[in-house]
DNA sequence: CGCGAAGGTGAGCAAGCGCTTAGAAGCGCA
DNA sequence: TGCGCTTCTAAGCGCTTGCTCACCTTCGCG
């Protein structure tokens, strides 16, 4: 049950605007943190300008100071979120150790940020279909990137004998279903924490692919 | 500058209208189907009453002799489509046997079914935000009871010993998000069918709570 | 055959949309 | 102080939206 109507300056809030620090200047960063709560809430096509620039304390026209269109705003969101993303899995996937380990580090801090960034995570992983036609092949290539870190550790893993995965395309998919899903469900009022659900998920997926525990 | 026919008339396509076949009269049928296509295409805000008219090959006001608003198809929608899935879920689960056989048969027909009905199952899932106040209840009423299928067997498989689930609320959240989340990327011209995406399902939940394969 | 109900249409309304424009307000700098 | 640049606003344009309305068919039935 929600609390607060418009958007409570919760922990949520505080971390999103946090994590898009380096926008500047204020004014636009404050636009692009507006529109990711609100394309995040009501999703892409339901948000209005208004609405935007409202949350922002600003007049609908500012919008289109800082920027173009309503789908620049979608694209600004979606790159550096993708970018986000993908350091983050390729920083886990860097930090060594078995395959196993790798694995299940990759899966944690993943998980870990569609949690803490649901927001975020939610307009990243979900509206990309409401991107234009230019692009939308930036975005999918940034995501065919992630793909490949946790495909590639589930090869090592079966190569050298850790794993047991009869069929390493599918089980990507589905690892990365999982994970990605987080950002749809998490509610950061619920009972898990970010790294609970990682924990947890980062478990699950070891015994997915025939990881001793 | 439209042509008169309707999406290609292909396996998706047929499926979709085949599911729906109790809908009467003809038109109204028509009308829901194209409705089905379109949210699930474009999502439910981005899709206009003239494209759901336009592809049922019926003028705009046609749609308001059979439906009240927009928002009534949609509700339509997910109602039907919720009870379809629950009664899916039920089946399998009525099949009987082991907590492993009962859980294997649940996730394999869910998952197919979110397979072949992907065009309904991406509406049904992914847009009850759009569902008025006045409905959205009931429909999550719906899903609580999907919810409760998967946990009621983890609760079972763990009672007698074959299953080993340390947090099973967090499992049931994980196994029903996976399961879910095929209706965003199954494809039908891709390489699984959704026989292969159900089994392979099937194997990889049964391994996540530890029973013996 | 005449008739009323049911199902369909073309035209169009009020509201809301993304976006633009004219001009005001604040600022650093001569 | 006065100038030019940037930032922001009030007003509103042209268009699309969900939906309605007056009217036209079609058809079962006495």
């Amino acid at each position: 049950m929600r609390t607060a109507e418009p958007v409570g300056d919760d922990d949520g809030r505080r971390a999103t605007t946090a994590a898009w620090a380096e926008v500047s200047p204020e004014a636009a960063r404050r636009l692009l943190v507006a529109a990711v709560e609100a394309f995040a809430e009501r999703g892409y096509h339901a948000t209005t300008t208004r609405d935007i620039a409202g949350r922002a304390g600003m007049s609908p026209a500012a919008l289109y100071i800082h920027y173009k269109t309503k789908e620049e705003l979608l694209h600004r969101i979606s790159r550096i979120g993708h970018d986000r993303a993908l350091a983050v899995l390729r920083k886990a996937e860097a930090g060594g150790g078995t395959s196993a380990q790798r694995l299940a580090d990759v899966v944690r801090s993943f998980v870990r940020w569609h949690a803490e960034q649901h927001t975020t995570a939610r307009v990243v992983q979900y509206e990309l279909d409401a991107l234009g036609p230019e692009h939308r092949p930036e975005i999918l290539e940034l995501r065919r990137q992630s793909d490949a870190v946790v495909r590639r550790i589930l090869e090592d893993g079966v190569r050298d004998g850790e794993f047991d995965v009869p069929d390493v395309g599918g089980t990507t998919l589905a690892v990365l279903s999982l994970c990605v899903d987080v950002a749809r469900w998490f509610d950061e009022a619920g009972r898990r924490s970010p790294d609970e659900v990682g924990d947890l998920y980062a478990d699950l997926v070891l015994r997915m692919v025939g990881a001793r525990a």
